[in-house]
DNA sequence: CTTGACCCTCCACCCGCTGGAGAGTCTATA
DNA sequence: TATAGACTCTCCAGCGGGTGGAGGGTCAAG
């Protein structure tokens, strides 16, 4: 299988194909004679699994470990456990943050006339230091 | 007042500061004799208004227009509104993804025995293609 | 007269790609 | 058989928003 299959098949751009690979992420295919990498099936699966592993938010190097507890037999599915629950703590993170950012957003908008004036609580707002 | 001096007085790096400037979001200081960076007291405030807009969350470009308002004494109120509302509701999208995220987490860690055993319906379910 | 705290410029690097240049290869059709 | 177009290859540059370091200059205190 060449690459743009490949990339159908797993959902995965061809240049991030390579790019994973350059980086190590994803192990180097062998070559066909013309110098075009020559995928297997399984590469499908181990691509779709990289997909899913961003698309949940892990970093490359997180996917990285990811995909060595997908190739370990002997892995210790409380690894695999750890790692998600770290993942989800960022998200909570993120979500607490964002949240409260929602909020001061809607403090700066509910003193903003929003009318053809040049005066505008918002402008204000911003412009005060945090700790006055 | 020196570069050092504007960066603790406004809480932005200094070299923060030097980017911005490149970047053309900031105008460009007045020079002392030996080549220094030479600052009014008005700077502070331009740059703790950068500082706290990026705490927003505005990108570098809507920053940019944020102090172009912020200096245009004919601005109308309702374009600051504008770019707030705007800002705020790319926030509700990021929590709203963010939210179904953690749910889809929290699904992968609840089927997952977290023990020794190398069977891990985490990883199980990272392999399979969305759709299927 | 030296030490240390500043300041300067310039270049490289981070993440996670994406785009393009310039070249080679393969297949279908005229 | 020529050629067009769809692939593929490698290499280099750039995005956003900075951060870090090298290799200098400047200034005040001891």
């Amino acid at each position: 299988m060449k690459i743009g299959e490949l990339a159908t098949r797993s959902g995965v751009p061809v240049k991030s194909i390579r790019f994973y690979e350059e980086e190590g992420i994803l192990p180097l295919p062998r070559r066909s004679e013309n110098g075009y990498r020559d995928y297997s099936k399984s590469a499908v699966a181990e691509l779709t699994f990289l997909r899913q592993s961003r698309q949940f938010g892990f970093t490359l190097n997180e996917c990285r470990q990811l995909l060595q507890l997908w190739h370990d037999p002997n892995r210790r599915s409380a690894e695999v456990h750890q790692l998600v629950i770290q993942r989800q703590k960022q998200v909570e993170q993120q979500i607490t943050d964002l949240t409260s950012m929602h909020e001061l957003l809607s403090d700066l908008l509910s003193h903003c006339a929003a009318d053809d004036s040049p005066e505008c609580a918002i402008i204000d707002s911003l412009s005060e230091k945090d700790h006055e």
